[in-house]
DNA sequence: GGTTTTAGTACGTGACACCAATCAAATTAG
DNA sequence: CTAATTTGATTGGTGTCACGTACTAAAACC
């Protein structure tokens, strides 16, 4: 029925926003997911080094920046430090909890994960007209700032 | 530092297209998970149950539409028919194969999930103008379809 | 007919995610 | 200043999901 390589861009009936955005959301993430994979990497951990670029936070902020259970940071740190990519610091001040930091080797890795991940977002992007793609950047740093507005959170994968 | 609950929408920097929208696939995944959650659902089941909304496609075929590994499918088939969400038919063509298709508990089920989310997405998205809305709607679909134009990829979670 | 694909399952492994329970350190009460 | 509570983190158990490998049976090929 549905031809795969033919017609270039046969004016496709528009998707809707919820389902648009959720498909796109699946783009995304698949995207994601494959290029981290590259480099062992699973979502999670990507993201996890990612806050872990321009933060130091305690086990608990992790998993608060991440949406995640205490119980689930434990393994998930415990494997990325396994295999060198962040470090657990005893915290000065509280005995009890622990600073997460990413190591070099951490740093230099999301960095290329990173690089490779934009590169790909901006193929996929591309058939966009450049005042099109702004404005995508704007709507979209409207939208999730809005969203980290309206639950107090602080979010950002990739500051700056 | 951050004010949780104060400024409206103090003129905040653009994230950029890339991270703004791998921010935004993070929110509308979360939104997905939470609300599917509701229901007991993961969001590969709830995917599968979209997809199975307007198809009835092989074990196979349906691996093809998830990005999945066909041992993949067994279990989660297996999962979904114990909960009375979707069938099994032996092919009447290949007798190796099997029909997958939703069950009506399963269609009422993913349809709630479906509504849920729709007015989620809505509520995320009611910060834009009206204007932007459209134009996003638009962005999306062009990229999610020729996304999955160069893929010779069908996709589509919810059509029509 | 015999070889080779193909559809699906079974099994083992590992990453995640959660909950409940636990422990030590910190904080708050009284 | 003890006593009770809260908090940061780990452990253990369960379940989902994803993969690779190996295997069976049916198709397809020659």
């Amino acid at each position: 029925m549905t031809s795969p390589h033919d017609t270039p861009p046969p004016p496709t009936e528009d998707l809707g926003l919820v389902d648009g955005l959720a498909q796109l959301s699946f783009l995304v993430q698949s995207a994601l997911a494959e290029i981290a994979g590259q480099y062992d990497l699973s979502v999670v951990q990507t993201r996890m080094l990612g806050i872990l670029r321009d933060r130091e936070p305690t086990m608990n902020q992790l998993g608060h920046h991440l949406g995640l259970d205490k119980s689930s940071i434990t393994g998930l740190v415990d494997r990325a430090q396994r295999r060198g990519l962040v470090t657990r610091t005893p915290s000065t001040v509280d005995r009890r909890s622990f600073q997460v930091s990413i190591t070099d080797a951490g740093r230099q890795l999301v960095e290329q994960v990173a690089a490779q991940f934009a590169e790909r977002i901006e193929r996929c992007v591309e058939p966009l007209p450049a005042t099109d793609r702004k404005r995508l950047s704007r709507m979209a740093t409207r939208i999730v700032t809005a969203d980290a507005h309206d639950h107090g959170i602080d979010l950002r994968t990739d500051p700056r």
